[in-house]
DNA sequence: TCTGGGGTCCTAGGACCC
DNA sequence: TCTGGGGTCCTAGGACCC
């Protein structure tokens, strides 16, 4: 048995993967400024090019600002066979090194490779070997982090993108992390960001030396703990390969809002449909239906509803969420965006079997009451029970 | 600037049970 | 006629991530 290295933790992450692909797809398109996203009226950016950004364009950002700061961008619809294509080709080099490849996203992912040294050499060296692969595989540049945690070695990526490669030793977590902005470390958002500002907490230094009970007061008990321990480089969550998925959900925004009931029950039988049959597909059954409504002045409702038996049909799904439409407050409401989810998730393997086997008890239970109506009791016994012989 | 789509997790209150 | 404490489930909303 080999020594686990200190560092064995890899964040690998490739660079403007979409807009990258869409450079692949047609070459032309190189060293132009390429979004993919925000070409509907509503849409936001979903990825920008390194030359993109260099206009200020940024993902998540509403389509018409980009287009006001880049109008002469390359602006394309997402391709996501063409992602989920390379992505594979990217997990498969991720999984030439250790089968502890955790991915996060299509276009990222964290391994341990503590078992694969002795095989390919130190993190650092394995980190080297990817970028390599996945240049030559899929195509992209990709960046690495290698550090002792994973979010020390996410935000190791972070810092040497695009294109390169970042080792984080243990012994330096702090010195790394100290001048670091807070709003970097996982869990910080715009909210959370403009809390901490206001104490006058920038950096993750600060947090770091502001006293727990302030933080708890601030963020709540978890977060406060969570944040606090980050901010002192402590992270213990392991690589986790595969977790069984929580939901499964589709929404849309429109166009234009809608705001005739006949429009919007067609498009939720349409949503319910679509999320059915993602269930039927990753073999789930779904016991709490959930419908999103958000209104035409962005305010969002949620209404959900948990069912006694699981389903995985769309006529069901639809059934649950237009009674749910219907109790919603107010009328004539103008609709922005729909979604229906389902959540309660259970094995739909497991389910029916569960309920083929309850299903088959019953029958031959009523089968033996049958049988004793007629010819008395201990006439008819189950073969499950006689198997330990007749005198016990 | 006017805000996508697919997810995860947390909080808080109320119901219900022991 | 005044009122415990803990656990679990359900629901609604919200922050956050990519």
């Amino acid at each position: 048995m080999t020594e686990r290295p200190p560092e064995p933790i890899l964040h690998v992450d490739l660079d403007a993967f979409y807009a990258s692909v869409e450079v692949l797809k047609d070459p032309s398109l190189a060293g132009k400024p390429v979004m993919v996203g925000g070409t509907g009226s509503r849409g936001v950016v979903a990825s920008a090019s390194y030359e993109a950004r260099k206009f200020g364009v940024r993902s998540a950002m509403p389509a018409v600002r980009a287009r006001r700061l880049c109008p002469e961008g390359v602006f394309l619809p997402a391709d996501f066979e063409a992602y989920r294509a390379h992505s594979n080709r990217f997990r498969e080099v991720l999984l030439s090194y250790t089968p502890l490849v955790e991915p996060i996203a299509l276009d990222e992912a964290f391994l341990d490779v503590a078992g694969a040294t002795r095989l390919f050499g130190s993190p650092e060296e394995i980190g080297r070997r990817i970028r390599a692969d996945v240049a030559r595989e899929v195509g992209v540049t990709c960046s690495v982090g290698v550090a002792a945690s994973k979010f020390v070695a996410k935000l190791a990526s972070d810092e040497c993108k695009p294109d390169g490669l970042l080792v984080v030793p243990a012994a330096r977590v702090l010195d790394f992390l100290d001048p670091l902005p807070a709003g970097r470390l996982w869990g910080v958002g715009e909210k959370t960001g403009d809390l901490l500002g206001r104490l006058s907490i920038r950096t993750i230094g600060d947090l770091g030396r502001t006293p727990e009970p302030i933080l708890e007061r601030l963020l709540g008990e978890q977060s406060a703990r969570h944040l606090f321990e980050l901010s002192h480089g402590l992270d213990a969550r392991e690589v986790v390969p595969y977790e069984p998925p929580r939901s499964v959900s589709h929404e849309e925004t429109f166009d234009r809002d809608l705001d005739e009931d006949e429009d919007i029950l067609r498009e939720m039988l349409a949503l319910s449909g679509r999320v059915a049959a993602r269930l039927r597909e990753d073999g789930y059954q779904a016991r709490t239906v959930v419908l999103k409504a958000r209104l035409a002045n962005f305010t969002t409702l949620t209404r959900s509803r948990t069912l006694p038996d699981a389903t995985d049909v769309g006529a069901d799904l639809y059934h649950v969420v237009s009674e749910l439409y219907r109790a919603l407050p107010g009328e004539r409401r103008r609709i922005r965006l729909l979604g229906v989810q389902a959540t309660g998730l259970v094995a739909a393997g497991a389910e029916q079997l569960a309920l083929l086997r309850g299903e088959r008890w019953g029958d031959v239970e009523r089968a033996v009451d049958r049988i004793e109506r007629r010819f008395g009791r201990g006439a008819a016994t189950p073969a499950s029970l006689l198997r330990r012989g007749p005198r016990g």
